[in-house]
DNA sequence: CACCTTCTGGAACGGTCGGTCAAATACTCG
DNA sequence: CGAGTATTTGACCGACCGTTCCAGAAGGTG
C-alpha cells in the first residue's frame, strides 16, 4: 500500500530496552532512545507514539520473555530444589556477570522507579510479579503433591517466600558479590 | 559575622529526603526542592553546592537515622527472632500503611536507580547495606552463643539471608498486600 | 552607628527535554 | 509509469532542566 518501514520493529524495541534497563525511566531520554535504536525521532514517534507507550511496550516484551523463560524452568522435570536454585541462580549469574553496571531486572527496576506513581506502569509490573509467583507456585504445589516438600508446608506461602527471595537478590546483587549471593540461594532452597 | 541563615538545614533536608524518595533521583527538579523546601534557589545552592551533592546529604541522614534506629531494635534484650520480625515488621508497615504511594526504602530506591551509574551513590548505598547487615550479624552471632540459634548455622550467612528478605520486602512492597507480606516475614523467620 | 559579610529571592542562562511537522522519499497498486 | 500512501529525515517547538548571578536585605562586629 505504501513506504514499509525500513526498520524491524522488534530489534528497535530490544534496543529500547536496552536503555531504559541501563538507565531506568526517567533517566533514558528520547534522544537516548533515537542513538540506541538508530531510529530518526521521526519514525520512532510514528511507530511507539510516546516515550511512555514505547516504555509498556517493552514492559510487555521483557515479560514476554522473562516469564516464558522462567516458567520453562519451572516445569522442567528436575527436583523442585534444583528447577528454584536454577531460577533463582540466573538471577546470581545475571547480576554477577555483567561487568559493566549490573542492571537489575527489567519490572523490579520499574517497580521501584514508579510504582504508585504511574498506574500503567504498576499494573503491568504487578501482572509480572504475578505470573513469576504463580510459576513457583505450581512446581511447589506439584511437589507437594508428590512428596518433595512437606505436606504441612503451604506452597503458596513458599512462593511468595521463594519470590520475595529472588527480588532481595536484585536489590542486595547491586553491591554484593557473587559468594554472598549463592550463599543466600543456599540458606533460602534450605528453607522450603 | 554575618547574617545568618534564616532556616533550618536539617529540616530542609528532611523536606528534599521527602522529594527525593517520592519521586526518586532523576524524577526530583530543582523547582520540586525549591517547592518542598520552601527555600529560594539562591539559599539551597549556596547551602547544598549542587542536586547530587544534596542526594548524597540526604543519604547520609537517612542513614543516620534509618540504620541506627534499626540497630537500636536489634540490640533489644527481647528474643531474636523477636527482634529480627520487629525490624522486619517496620519494613511491613511502612509499606502497607502510606495509602499514597509506597515509597519504599531510600537506599533500596537509590542502589535500584543509581548503584554502578554513579560511584558516590554505590557507595553510600554499599555502607547502609553493610551496616544493616552488621546489626543483624551482631544479633545473630550473640543469639547463637546463647543457644537461641542451633549451633551449625552460620551467623553471617544468615544475616544476608535476612537482610535479602528485607530487601525483597520493600521490592514486593510495592504492589503485594499486608497478609503477603507478613506472611513471607513468617516463613523467613521460621528459616533461623 | 557604619561596615562588612552572608543570606535571600528571583530573574536569567545555555542546554536539553519530550514531542511535532513538513518536505523528501520509496514503496504498492492500477 | 503515474497516483496515492506511509515512512523517513532532521529542523524546530515551547517548556523545563540544573545552575549562576546579582541587587538588596539582614545581622554581627567595631
Amino acid at each position: 500500500m505504501a513506504r514499509p518501514k525500513q526498520f524491524d520493529p522488534e530489534h528497535a524495541l530490544d534496543a529500547a530496552m536496552d536503555a531504559f534497563w541501563r538507565k531506568g525511566y526517567a533517566a533514558t531520554s528520547a534522544q537516548d532512545l533515537v542513538d540506541s535504536t538508530g531510529l530518526g525521532r521521526g519514525s520512532l514517534y510514528n511507530t511507539f507514539v510516546s516515550k511512555h507507550r514505547l516504555f509498556e511496550e517493552v514492559l510487555r516484551r521483557y515479560e514476554e520473555q522473562w516469564t516464558t523463560r522462567q516458567e520453562a524452568i519451572l516445569e522442567g522435570p528436575e527436583a523442585v530444589r534444583e528447577r528454584i536454585r536454577a531460577v533463582m541462580m540466573t538471577v546470581v549469574d545475571e547480576e554477577t556477570a555483567a561487568q559493566d553496571g549490573r542492571r537489575g531486572c527489567l519490572a523490579v527496576n520499574a517497580a521501584v522507579e514508579l510504582a504508585g506513581l504511574d498506574a500503567d506502569v504498576t499494573r503491568l509490573v504487578r501482572r509480572i510479579f504475578g505470573r513469576v509467583e504463580e510459576a513457583l507456585y505450581g512446581a511447589l504445589a506439584r511437589a507437594r503433591r508428590d512428596g518433595e516438600i512437606d505436606a504441612d508446608k503451604d506452597p503458596r506461602a513458599l512462593a511468595q517466600f521463594v519470590l520475595n527471595a529472588m527480588y532481595g537478590l536484585r536489590v542486595l546483587g547491586k553491591t554484593a558479590d557473587r559468594h554472598t549471593l549463592t550463599g543466600i540461594v543456599d540458606t533460602t532452597l534450605a528453607a522450603l
